[in-house]
DNA sequence: GGCAGCCTTAAGCTCTGCTGCATTCTGGGC
DNA sequence: GCCCAGAATGCAGCAGAGCTTAAGGCTGCC
């Protein structure tokens, strides 16, 4: 195999003119160039470079292989910049999983905020149901997931989880029901009302399961539907109350009017929490682009937190809480594993 | 500068999957290669694996370097194949200078089963006029330059000559002169005969004067043409005698009928002859191109000097001794220089 | 004919780079 | 739960690549 160090020393002698001149413009002294061609006429097994007198000439094989190690030479310089560019976050791709509720509020602020930062990078994302994302992360098919997590979870072995946000439930009620009347609920209070699910088995079931049991009761749930906007609209109907986080309240920001369907209540003693988090690789180099990104969902989950200061009565239409308004299986529940 | 020997073990570690498989197939210990893998993460800045449990995994960067590797080990290869190609003859390229009355019977036949026995060589062939090819051999813009040139010329520092052959010059007389009753005329015959001068000064025209010379006389030029068709054309009309070397000869080989015009016969004592040679340059690495050239050089000569076996009575009618018969100026003398 | 410039060769030395071995860590099997 | 195989890395050591200095041969010019 040809030594492509040795065709960069026989371009610069090309160009130069001469071994002298070469050796000059590289640093070395004439000798070193003058073995480094004679080792590359070695290797080539023909002349490369004609003795003629005073100074040397390339011969045609001379001649290709400095014109073949300038190609080289344009190549690796190529692939210097896109190192340069990767490395400064010029450029790169990133893979994000993300789960309905979390999208539109956290994943697509996050999302543009990288594009407007980094408008070279590109994001791939995919909603993460039906499957568990974790899986993917560890093996590498994405690089972020967003999940929904216990504080106390066991950790996984192989992956970091960098906290976003907590997530806290409202209590959704039918605005005739007696409980609508107070500003704050104690969670005891829902104790014997019948239940509208709004989960699947999951974490952010478990959530609202544990809440419930350390409040000393199971919640009695009459009707189960997968998704948050289905619940509202069941509460709506009078169907019994439900346990949204706020997250997934269908609530068009700044949009307050429309026909009162529920009314929407703060719910504490304990307050169901679900906790969302960001996963990645531990093992993964915290480059420009992954850390922009993780702190725009940082930035974006304290902003969604934010922004349910004063929740009160918010009429329900239409519009699932799903990124892009496809309204169907919402809630996905990303499983940490019994691990 | 990124090395690429080590871009070249990174790109054998993506491929092979591990550092111990990338080890194996490049007959190196782990240890070189992890070392190895670690001194280009130095020299890229950024992780190129990620040390993922047991095994390795490339980066982003990592990709795109051994990507870029592998485009470069293709290149690379390329180079190699053309290189070995053009060693062993199959490609190349060859520059060569004739003079007109050379082309016909040595330099297109030598071309001619050049490209039969090397199909991928391009060559160029420059008719000499009207300048001296030998400074064109020396400074490299050619590589192989037909010239006339005495035996006894003193050598051209940076140049080497190989013989083809010695053109031997004949009388050519009107049919009715006294003299083409007789087979074969000694040299003093012609000593009071009207010449028609065939050739500008130079070597070839040196050739004759000399033979003249040491038959005791100098010819009396009543007419100078510029090329040996032209002087066969004036002893046609009567003006006088030529002597026309054998290659310069008007005669389409295997044409014998046509209006006869003039004579040929063969002189002696001592007879003019003219030396062709091919000038190469000295330093020049003969490769399996000027190799196989300079032998069909030879062969041709021989097959050309062979040719005029039994010369006798010939008619002229058209064409000139140029190289595809573009009748213009003939007989170009390269001067070998006075030093 | 002498001199300057260029290329090359020889000897010596530095440093890269590979090997061998020990260590650490993970993942699977018993 | 323990143990072992497999994989990567770190360290000492050595061989060889490669650079430098010094000297020599050659060419071209004054």
């Amino acid at each position: 195999m040809l030594d492509m160090r040795r065709m960069q020393i026989l371009r610069a002698v090309v160009t130069s003119g001469s071994v002298t001149a070469a050796a000059r413009n590289l640093g070395y002294t004439p000798s070193a160039v003058s073995q480094q061609m004679a080792a590359l006429e070695k290797e080539a097994g023909t002349p490369l470079l004609e003795r003629t007198g005073r100074g040397v000439r390339p011969t045609d094989a001379g001649l290709l292989l400095a014109d073949c190690a300038t190609a080289i030479g344009r190549h690796v310089a190529h692939a210097e910049t896109a190192l340069a560019d990767l490395r400064t976050g010029r450029t790169g791709r990133i893979s994000v999983r993300y789960f309905a509720t979390a999208g539109a509020r956290v994943a697509a602020p996050a999302l543009a905020r990288l594009r407007r930062e980094h408008p070279g990078v590109r994001a791939e994302l995919r909603l993460t149901d039906p499957d568990d994302p974790l899986p993917e992360v560890k093996a590498g098919r994405t690089d972020v997931a967003l999940v929904v997590r216990r504080h106390d979870a066991p950790p996984v072995d192989g992956l970091r989880f960098v906290h976003l946000l907590d997530d806290r439930y409202r209590a959704v009620l039918p605005p005739t029901h007696p409980l609508a009347a107070r500003t704050e609920l104690r969670l005891t209070d829902l104790a014997e009302e019948p239940f509208v699910g709004s989960e699947l088995p999951g974490p952010c079931l478990d959530a609202v399961l544990d809440a419930c049991g350390s409040a000393g009761f199971t919640p009695d749930f009459v009707v189960e539907s997968g998704d948050y906007a289905t619940a509202q609209g069941f509460v709506a109907a009078g169907v019994g109350v439900a346990l949204v986080p706020e997250m997934g309240l269908v609530t068009a920001p700044g949009t307050d009017e429309g026909r009162p369907g529920w009314v929407v209540r703060e719910v504490v003693d304990p307050e169901p929490v679900r906790s969302i988090w960001a996963a990645v690789r531990a093992t993964a180099p915290e480059g420009p682009v992954l850390r922009a990104f993780l702190g725009a969902l940082r930035d974006a989950a304290a902003e969604a937190a934010g922004g349910f200061g004063g929740v009160d009565g918010v009429s329900g239409s239409g519009g699932a809480g799903g990124f892009g308004g496809a309204g169907g299986a919402t809630s996905a529940h990303p499983g940490s594993g019994p691990a």
